[in-house]
DNA sequence: CTGTTAGCGCGTTCAA
DNA sequence: TTGAACGCGCTAACAG
């Protein structure tokens, strides 16, 4: 059996191409009668519409595209499995890119997407982004588009994160509660949104309890080697700090390392509570205190929007701007 | 600034849409002169083609699909970095599919699949795919296809696996030569290619040291629960191990759990060996020793192998069956 | 309720 | 070297 198409269908069904697409779309406008007909000899010949024909004449692509820095990432995995299962129930085809935390990288593929390959981007921003006309760009084209964890404010498009804020506040309470007197806080970019938030609830914390002249912020990258140099340093340092705030997961796994390396004894000698969604954490040695965000979920209301966009519906205003809660799971890298 | 096409181009250069497109493409038949003239107002203005125009016209979609059981599992999500970077260098999209280690689903998605939305298909089966059909149908119907790691042996497509029936040959004999007598061997379906494979080396390092009388198989699940109420049956069994070895990180993520709740210690009274792709495994308490599977190689390889048929060049013998090595990392879960 | 016609934007004829 | 015309397969507009 070679290619199959509406016109052979018709012929077989002595009706025409148009009659079988409607048929098939459930236009309201051909009887039942012939809608089962149609049907029926549709699901035996086992046929499908060609995307391309279809995504062409309506011009919509059935597709949406998720934009992210990393993949081997729980938190970005989870993230995708969550778009991965609105998008099917809609119907929808998910094209995954990576950017490699790579502005330059990021601006090509949002040009390749301003075609209308699809229908709607979602994109969590690479941390060497300062840079964002490629997004005001894509707003502007009218491209439905959404921001999540990694946002950037200043571009009016709907926003789904966490509570970055208020979590990195109770993390930091946690490490004081548990004794702690001099916490640093290891950060990615600071024009990352998910860093400066982080940052203010971390300085929220050191504040309430009148510790802010203890404030130490450390800046580490994506390559582990330097992460753990400067790690080495700050624990060796004669501003040894008891508590350790990870940002970002990677960085906690780095000062799991240091702390070997050196024998620095967790939680005795040191404190440690991060950004987290592996949930091996538990397994670690010892466990690791853990901000879990709601990646799954996050993923889940992002599409959402998105769809209410690409729909055309009505924005709600607490679509705009969406913060859903993280949980802390505390282990006994932050006990006594 | 609205939709850009050929013929705005074409009229601003007060040229045809054809010389328009035929310069874009490089075509040999356009002076250089022009070519240049286009290119610049082209690049100038964005111009992107119409992806479905283009793939309607020429019956090739520029993607792939990539068909995975989960994505929230390091494996998995590492092949997909893989197949990202080299069907980014051949200006190919990525659709991402997850079964859910669902068969229906599964089948659902090839249907899908079935119409030109992609050029090409890679997939590592659903470990409740006992039935082969849709896998077949896709194969006769010409779709080139791919399968990585889950394979199926009886349909004739390339297949890039890792070494797994070596590698298991070795991790058991780890925890043979590191004194265990009674080693037990978490796996998941036996109708999955990988655990058979795992299997066979499991039983021939048995074999090898006449310990084929202690052989001990459980089969363990998705759901975490049901398999830690097996290994805790397992582990207080009057035949329990001295040994464990995981064919899958999941399990031994739970073999982990239950040692914790029953206060057995690793690695003194059971020793654990698994295939796990987790960097964080160095941190377990106790580290876990690992097979780790080349994970980024092998969405790689795929994806060279899959090109090469969508590209209809003549596929070499070791381009059917290829197998990359894996990496032992002993740590302390399996020390003396 | 159904058929006919036209065109989505592109790339490939064929003709000049 | 370039342009005009056609059709990929589908669906929307217009008839009947």
């Amino acid at each position: 059996m070679d290619k199959l198409d509406l016109k052979k269908l018709a012929k077989e069904l002595n009706l025409s191409p148009s009659s079988v697409s409607r048929a098939l779309r459930d236009s309201h406008e051909i009887s039942s009668e012939t809608k089962e007909r149609v049907k029926a000899l549709a699901a035996k010949w086992g046929y499908q519409p060609n995307p391309h024909a279809s995504s062409l004449r309506q011009s919509k692509s059935k597709a949406i595209a998720v934009i992210v820095p990393e993949i081997q990432n729980n938190f970005f995995a989870q993230v995708i499995n969550g778009v991965e299962e609105v998008a099917k129930e809609k119907g929808y085809h998910v094209l995954i890119y990576l950017t490699h935390e790579d502005n330059l990288r990021e601006n090509e593929i949002l040009n390749l997407l301003r075609n209308g390959r699809v229908d709607g981007i979602m994109i969590s921003v690479s941390n060497t982004t300062t840079d964002f006309e490629h997004l005001e760009a894509c707003r502007i084209s009218g491209m439905p588009l959404v921001f999540f964890d990694r946002v950037y404010e200043n571009i009016k498009v709907p926003r789904i994160t966490s509570d970055d804020e208020e979590a990195s506040f109770k993390a930091t309470e946690v490490l004081i509660k548990r004794g702690c007197k001099k916490i640093a806080f290891l950060t990615l970019s600071d024009n990352l949104s998910i860093c400066k938030r982080r940052n203010s609830g971390y300085e929220r914390a050191l504040a309430k309890h009148h510790m802010l002249d203890m404030k130490h912020t450390v800046e580490c990258g994506m390559d582990d080697e330097l992460n753990r140099e400067k790690i080495r340093e700050l624990l060796r340092g004669d501003q040894k700090p008891d508590g350790i705030f990870a940002a970002i997961e990677k960085f906690a796994v780095n000062t799991y390392e240091v702390c070997k390396e050196l024998h620095v004894v967790i939680p005795t000698q040191l404190k440690v509570i991060s950004f987290s969604n592996l949930s091996a954490a538990a397994l670690f040695d010892p466990p690791l205190s853990a901000i879990v965000q709601p990646a799954y979920e996050i993923g889940k209301k992002s599409t959402d929007v998105l769809f209410k966009i690409i729909e055309k519906k009505v924005l709600l205003p607490n679509d705009k701007k969406i913060s859903i809660s993280s949980t802390i799971i505390e282990r006994k890298s932050t006990s006594k």
